[in-house]
DNA sequence: ATTTGTGAACGCATTCACAGCT
DNA sequence: AGCTGTGAATGCGTTCACAAAT
């Protein structure tokens, strides 16, 4: 099975996860490329062209079998083992993110956030998770096998937040400060720029308002 | 000047604009696209063949003016004007995203949030805009101006969510629901699937595991 | 008849390389 | 000399179209 494919295909795997999960919950026991297709919004050759890359998992003529896809899709993913990670910053953003159902579910485990306010040091999120003291980071990295972490700190804090996760052995970020923070090679780091997807639509909504003038 | 350019492309003058604003802060009158693409860590022609689609701001042999192009970023991406916003779903994603600094710059204005559950409704966030019962969105919607809304509700939710606003008139849509609504050809609508990008991550986790138990 | 898996075609986005200007 | 603007080249991702399989 070869393991890498295109950044684009393995994000249309989360999607695909998701639709056979949904799929098993309903007792759908087999399914086509068509049918995921249509659920993700996308073309059914890309479905099957995605899921070429790790395989061929379905029977011609038939389709898919649910379970077994959900499985496989899983296991490409990294879902079929633990994966303990830690949220730096407990502001609103942090917090929310701490609790947010997709982020509790398959291996994955939001073991702690931490901060450097004294006043939510020691404080748990509405669903339990801990806030902790940002010096504690390093040692509870280690301990509870934290290799995942989400940055949800002001832009003038990501640095040094990205810094000491790099330092204390994470090797994946989940940026959400409004900056691109440097790293090392070996650690990979996505950004998700809420500023960025909010000035696509007013971008959209002038284009309209131009074409609107013009007509 | 020709307003309609790729999608990555627009994506990437929200970068821009940023990185503009951070050095007019710094009191730097002139840039170039090798600056730029350094703090956006991309390549210069990319910066200049963006800019290009909207026309010629910059001289050659000297570079771009700072506030010039700080100006007309703004207004390709329509933040000169005022932008009503609403955000339905009250939790702790909707009530963490109504008080993001980001979402409260330019010409965005927050209006409200909507949301079904009593025990909300008539609250506020703690930066106090006002959660209101989704049954007045309509009304909400065509007095206060609101072109664009945030969705922050459940995946089951998602689809009456977006029904709702486009029923209202709102014309394009931020969705962090774990599903893809469907709506008519004319509304525009993107997705921030939070999932999907925690879980690009845990896959180039298992894919480095792979490769270290083969090394 | 239906659906997968895949080579080929297509289209889009990025990068290169350089002419044009200061 | 230095930087922009841009045509050409490259690379990547999507879609098409069909052979293979049931």
């Amino acid at each position: 099975m070869k393991r890498n494919a295109p950044e684009a295909t393995t994000r249309r795997l989360s999607l695909y996860l998701r639709v056979l999960s949904e799929l098993a919950d309903q007792n759908v026991a087999s399914t086509s490329s068509r049918m995921i297709a249509l659920r993700c919004d996308l073309n059914p050759s890309q479905v099957r062209k995605d899921l070429a890359h790790f395989g061929g998992f379905g029977v011609r003529g038939v389709g898919y079998d649910v379970e077994r896809l959900r499985q496989v899709i899983a296991g490409i993913l990294g879902l079929d083992r633990r994966i303990g990670v830690a949220i730096v910053g407990a502001g609103n953003l942090g917090s929310a993110l701490a609790d947010y159902p997709g982020f509790n579910s398959g291996g994955v485990e939001i073991v702690a956030l931490f901060d450097v306010s004294p006043d939510k040091i020691g404080t748990r999120t509405r669903l339990g998770r801990p806030v902790l003291e940002v010096a504690s980071l390093a040692r509870v990295v280690a301990e509870r096998e934290i290799q995942l972490a989400i940055v949800a700190v002001p832009a003038a804090a990501a640095q040094e937040a990205v810094d000491r996760l790099v330092a204390a052995g994470v090797s994946a970020i989940l940026n959400f400060a409004p900056t691109r923070p440097a790293v090392p090679e070996r650690i990979c780091i996505r950004h998700v720029d809420l500023k960025v997807e909010l000035e696509s639509l007013t971008y959209f909504l002038a284009l309209r308002e131009a074409a609107d003038q013009a007509r």
